[in-house]
DNA sequence: TGGATTTTGTATCACTGATACAAAACTCTG
DNA sequence: CAGAGTTTTGTATCAGTGATACAAAATCCA
């Protein structure tokens, strides 16, 4: 008995379909209780019951965008033990990126101040360091690769989130093709890199 | 005649000081107009004239972080012709993200939602550039590296801002030790790639 | 001393995140 | 079927932010 129910988890969904579209056509700005509490036909309390405050809504847009990440990569065509492997991650990473710039910065840089992941919460949400680290283990197995694989996941990593910075913020080059060549170049020569023994 | 003036550009310097450090010690929410203009003894509307927005103050720590880069390249021993020249920069470079990791951030990441650089204005403020592409272009001619050096500079500036923001986030490892292997073993590993001729 | 002039800081606005609480919406009993 | 009882909701409000109009302050000169 009493009222019934409208901040249900669908609302909660709704909710975070709002912010979502929000934050990718006009960036954090936009993203204020208000305005994603009008566009998903309720109040703003409603997001503080379901969310517990703002920051409770950002996180929920950063797990949703690794979650979104991991089904990306969840796509790729099985390893096939060469470096094309790491490339094709690379490259998925990339596609992504310029799918969703603004939901890239909410993931790996801190748009929102109310909002920096902790440490276990990025644990938690991030997909990439799997689809990474496993491809990089199976080459350093077959001796495609030298060092610790995760020494070079986290390496990998750390150009691709650099790239993606760069490029989302419209710094990595004026044409596509000068974008293209230099994600193209710089994986292609960590790779190659990282396939030099350099204890040997 | 008239009522002496405070707000100078010696307030002005005052201001952006007092900005830099309250985003170092409390980071970028606690660089509010009053905040920065009570502890440096004026006003908010000073902001305002002084610096025409807020985002004008922000553009000024901007500029400022990449005058301190600028200097610190600067001050790195002249070019030897060797892929060294090069890591010495991402050393430079990665000391000054350790010892200003908000200012970092402001530079290359947007942390106020109120600024983002306009291309040309990062142009203006990238001392960061120069001092790879010049030394790229050096490797390039020596026969050191193989690739276009603008490519190569925007390449290895892709990892170290990766890297960067991995690392101030955190999340780059936890020990210091394994933050200093991953930078040290990509940083190698990528010069090494662009060293070899994939044409050849 | 007091008018003229320039500069400053206070008071205020719109908007944001956050929340208390009265109105709304429903169930069930007498 | 009226209305008490219960639960839920949205409105009204608060403090804090960026921004600005304008009265008060501070000076100079007649």
């Amino acid at each position: 008995m009493g009222r019934p129910r409208q901040r249900t988890p669908e609302l909660r969904e709704k909710i975070l379909d709002v912010a979502l579209d929000l934050l990718a056509v006009d960036g954090p700005s936009a993203v204020t209780t208000r305005a994603v509490a009008t566009a998903a036909g309720t109040s703003a309390p409603a997001i503080y019951e379901l969310f517990g405050d703002k920051s409770g809504l950002v996180r929920a847009v950063f797990f949703d965008g690794f979650r979104r990440l991991r089904d990306r990569f969840a796509e790729l065509p099985p390893p096939q033990g060469t470096p094309a492997d790491l490339l094709a991650v690379i490259d998925a990473f990339r596609d992504f990126t310029r799918e969703n710039p603004r939901l890239f910065e909410v993931m790996y840089t801190k748009p929102f101040a109310v909002y920096a992941p902790a440490p276990e919460e990025r644990e938690l949400g991030d997909a990439t360091r799997s689809a990474f680290v496993d491809r990089a283990r199976s080459l350093v197995q077959a001796d495609q690769l030298h060092g610790d694989a995760v020494d070079i996941a986290h390496g990998v990593l750390g150009l691709v989130v650099g790239l993606a910075t760069q490029e989302t913020a419209g710094f990595l080059g004026a044409t596509a093709e000068d974008c293209d060549r230099r994600w193209r170049g710089a994986a292609e020569s960590l790779l190659r890199g990282y396939g030099v023994d350099s204890n040997a």
